[in-house]
RNA sequence: GGGCGCUUAGCUCAGUUGGUAGAGCGUCUCCCUUACAAGGAGAGGGUCGGGGGUUCGAGUCCCUCAGCGCCCACCA
């Protein structure tokens, strides 16, 4: 074969070797920035939900990611100027702990780098990684602007955190407190409530006896935490419990020790569980701690903050510097020992884990930042209510105003270094705090120079709760990004962190910019492995979407992975079947650009010319596709608008398969053979196939772009700022598309025929269609051609009635027709009558229904005009259907 | 204890103003026809979890039951 022409296509897609060539393209040329799309009037943003820099890339970032490229490289080609920002978390927590894990594998610990020495550490690892989820990320095809990276940490974020956090301070919204927290004894660190998971487990109840001091007996308390009991400092029973009222106000006396505690009365405590009575540890548990201050006890701690007993004199030595696991069991053993313990039940209840290493936390009252959130919260509402916020789907809305309307005041002092510290300056002398914007170097109550900064560091999400306008330049209300493309337009997650994140942004949103940070949030579901369990790295059943792309190619992933897509925001099983259907897609638009291309090929001499096509001069074929075409770019833009990528993606599959490559470009193989056709026909693959590339760009960037360069005519230099199709309403034509898909359904009744009985297809076949609908004489008429372009016609007669009674023929019905196909001595009488039959008992059970329809007074009363036009339309072709079979019947019975 | 989601063809799932069920994969039959066998053509396959109700009409709305899953909640 001699030389391909320039712009024809290699023989099979080679995904890898195109992705990299058109990435570095894209890259190179700038494309990702917003500036791409020179005047544009209208603008689009939003900020990619940062993944933690502990993270690899995993499904849920290739969906969320996918998700958001698609809006994105769509509104680009609305020619929006358009902004997408990428970016990485910190992670504080999580980063601290694989660090300080790679510590002590070489036997050291934060502690003995020292502050500073660490965060260079972590900093190192942490740049590191970033570099390396870039470069993942950049594997799924994604345009986000990466000149524009942040990272929650950098030093305009990092004066983002300063100005929220003076501004809280200021307002009174963040205040310093000492409050019962979830601490982790591993990470040595307080956490916020959402972070800690709570899970059933099978403990127990151990019932206790306390001996009254007066020797009048003694209160029996149920815990499901007994080491803690040296913590005790009342012990509570309900004021109704009339077994108790007795001992109010009397003393109990701590078992192990030499304390004496108050018996007090308490509503809180349930007569009915356990005993009745409650042993109150103030400074280990949220719900003692609250009825220790209602009455004005003092709180004894008796853990550390790595969860160990303190060596309070008061508390047995042996137990005294124990592990609270073990202190547990040797206290139990101490209890029964000296005749304390009444009873162990098995109890099952929930236990709290720090989200970030399973670590068991304890409740525990310590000094802690904290952020009011209700006054924030309640903005979020009115912001809701004022239709200023939606969610999609729905339904999550719901959980988003319950959170914000039960919510906790939120902790944000972590005891950890790899974070932004927190600006507040506490004074040696007056125990004053100072919070400024730029560092003090005195104390702002009482003028001494001997303060130091507060050594704990923010919450994670403080930082990201920022990130919509931190990104933009906040707090300069004139940095281009935040004048430009803030407040952003969408933002996209998973359900998972509605809490964590998306209502943080919209409370700090509204509260330091006056805006709600996006007007939509698009919530999807969770990648789920194809047993339909959670993907997690204990479990093993992790897919890496980078080893995927290199298996099916980038552009089949993703058009799989959004096919899997529903509105619901259901979660997605991932299907490897989908996937490869995906790969089957590029493969197929593969070929058929292939095919377009080699038609139209300049170094043919009569290759496409660049004139406009010649809408007085086309087939039936050709205004049926561009129908089609121009009904299938209607739908793609409302799905887009509408958030619906999986039908989009199945629409588009449907009209590139099943309408183009298998009728048009079929048909296109005989009109390209016809010198007055020639010409249009290449005009018309070439507009439709540029119309299907850039259709499909948003979902298959790299094949859509490969393709696209290799079109003669192009004007654009990248598919990615080339307009998106719009429809061309004059050119939907229902009538063109009835009459077609009538010649096209009775193909596929032929086909039937020809395939039932085994005629072969090289072998011409005579068909006789009887019809008195207008419409479809006419079609067959004007049609001809198609239909015998896609069967091997024989002799074709069209007629107005039976003119003969044949036992030979073969017959299906389609629409009014009755399509015969005289197979003479070939058919198998039993054989067709089992058909007939078989078609009759389907057709004579829709024509009952739609009799009993007709006959319904109340139907036709009722029901809209077009359902009972469009019923009563079908029961014709019914009626036609049935006598044409029972004629067909009674000929094959005779 | 509240709240939410799911139950549709052998498998995985679509199906939002209620109009009489679809896709992919798999199965069966035929075909290497010059874009594609990673393909083409044809076929079979479901009383939409059970029950009840509203309606002319329900996979779609309401109630109820069953199974599965998730989220939230301070009962020691």
């Amino acid at each position: 074969m001699a030389n391909s022409p320039s712009s024809a296509l290699s023989k099979a897609y080679e995904p890898k070797e195109v992705e990299s060539r058109i990435y570095s393209f894209w890259e190179n040329n700038r494309l990702f920035k917003p500036e791409a799309n020179l005047n544009a009037q209208k603008r689009f943003s939003l900020v990619i939900p940062p993944p933690n820099v502990t993270g690899v890339l995993h499904m849920g970032h290739a969906l969320d990611s996918t998700i958001q490229d698609i809006l994105v490289r769509w509104h680009r080609m609305l020619g929006d100027k358009t902004l997408w920002m990428p970016g990485m978390d910190h992670a504080g927590i999580a980063t601290q702990n694989v660090v300080e894990r790679n510590l002590r594998e070489q036997g050291k610990s934060r502690e003995d780098l020292g502050r500073e020495a660490f965060i260079n550490l972590v900093w190192e690892w942490a740049n590191a990684r970033k570099a390396d989820i870039a470069g993942q990320f950049k594997r799924l095809g994604i345009s986000p602007d990466w000149e524009r990276q942040r990272f929650t940490l950098d030093e305009g974020l990092s004066k983002a955190v300063r100005h929220a956090f003076v501004h809280l301070y200021k307002k009174g919204l963040i205040e310093q407190g000492t409050y019962i927290v979830n601490w982790c004894p591993r990470c040595v660190s307080a956490i916020s409530d959402i972070e800690t998971d709570y899970v059933d487990e099978e403990s127990y109840l151990w019932e206790i006896s306390y001996p009254l001091t007066d020797d009048s007996g003694a209160l029996v308390v149920a815990t499901t935490r007994p080491e803690t009991m040296y913590g005790d400092v009342a012990v509570a029973v309900n004021p109704e419990d009339t077994r108790y009222a007795k001992f109010i106000g009397k003393k109990v006396r701590l078992p192990l020790t030499e304390r004496e505690l108050p018996v007090i009365a308490d509503s809180y405590v349930d007569m009915t569980f356990g005993t009745g009575a409650l042993k109150i540890t103030p400074a280990h548990d949220p719900n003692d701690f609250k009825i220790g201050r209602e009455h004005g006890l003092e709180p004894v701690w008796i853990l550390d903050e790595r969860g160990r007993i303190k060596p309070e004199a008061f508390i047995p030595e042996e137990i005294r510097g124990l592990d609270r696991k073990e202190a547990r069991l040797r206290t139990e053993a101490l209890l029964e020992q000296q005749g304390y313990l009444v009873r162990k039940r098995e109890h099952s209840h929930r236990v709290g884990h720090c989200q970030r290493c399973q670590t068991v936390i304890e409740p525990l009252l310590s000094k802690q930042w904290f952020v009011k959130t209700k006054p924030l919260a309640d903005r979020c509402i009115q912001s809701l209510k004022a239709g200023e916020i939606k969610f999609i789907p729905e339904r999550w809305t719901k959980d988003y105003l319950r959170w914000l309307t039960d919510i906790q005041d939120w902790c944000i002092s972590r005891q950890l270094w790899w974070g932004h510290q927190i600006p507040a300056w506490h004074c040696a002398q007056c125990r004053g705090v100072t919070v400024e914007l730029e560092d003090p170097d005195t104390c702002e109550h009482c003028g001494s120079t001997d303060i130091q900064q507060d050594t704990d560091v923010l919450d994670t999400w403080f930082s990201s709760g920022l990130w919509p306008f931190s990104t933009m330049g906040w707090p300069d209300e004139n940095a281009e990004d935040y004048k430009n493309f803030y407040p952003t337009d969408v933002l996209v997650t998973g359900f998972d962190i509605i809490f964590f994140w998306v209502a943080r942004m919209t409370m700090f949103g509204l509260e330091l910019t006056g805006k709600s940070p996006f007007h939509t949030v698009y919530i999807h579901g969770l990648i789920r492995d194809e047993k339909g369990q959670k993907m997690s790295k204990s479990k093993g059943n992790t897919v890496d979407p980078v080893e995927l792309i290199d298996e099916v190619g980038c552009d089949g992933f993703r058009f799989g992975l959004t096919s899997l897509i529903t509105y619901g925001g259901q979660d997605i099983k991932l299907a490897k079947d989908k996937i490869d259907q995906g790969r089957l897609f590029a493969n197929k638009l593969w070929n058929a650009s292939r095919f377009v291309l080699m038609n139209i090929a300049p170094a043919d001499s009569d290759g496409v010319d660049d004139q406009p096509i010649d809408t007085a001069n086309l087939s039936l074929m050709d205004r049926w596709i561009l129908s089609r075409y121009n009904t299938a770019v209607r739908q793609a833009n409302q799905l887009l608008t509408d958030y619906k990528f999986g039908e989009l993606a199945d629409t588009l599959y449907e009209f590139v398969w099943n309408g183009f490559c298998d009728w048009y470009v079929e048909y296109a193989k005989k009109q390209l053979q016809e010198p007055e056709r020639r010409a249009n026909t290449q005009r018309i693959l070439l507009h439709v196939l540029d119309g299907i590339l850039r259709l499909l760009h948003p979902i298959m960037p790299y094949i859509t772009e490969e393709i696209f360069q290799k079109l003669p005519h192009r004007k654009e230099q990248s598919i990615m700022i080339a307009r998106y199709p719009q429809a061309d309403e004059n050119l939907i034509d229902p009538g063109i598309s009835e009459r077609v898909d009538y010649i096209l359904e009775t193909v596929r009744a032929i086909r039937n025929i020809r395939q039932q009985y085994t005629v072969p297809h090289t072998q011409p076949i005579n068909v006789s269609i009887i019809t008195t609908e207008p419409m479809e004489r006419d079609a067959i008429v004007t049609a001809r051609g198609i239909l015998e372009h896609f069967v091997k016609l024989g002799e074709l007669n069209v007629l107005d009635v039976m003119d003969v009674q044949s036992e030979h023929n073969a017959v299906n019905v389609v629409g009014h027709s009755r399509i015969m196909v005289p197979l003479g001595g070939l058919i198998d009488i039993e054989q067709e009558l089992e058909r007939v039959r078989k078609k009759m008992t389907v057709l004579l059970k829709e024509q009952e229904q739609l009799y009993k329809m007709m006959s319904n007074f109340e139907f036709l009363e009722r029901a809209p005009q077009a359902v009972v036009e469009k019923n009563k339309a079908r029961l014709q072709e019914v009626n036609k259907q049935v006598k044409a079979l029972e004629e067909q019947l009674e000929g094959l019975a005779r």
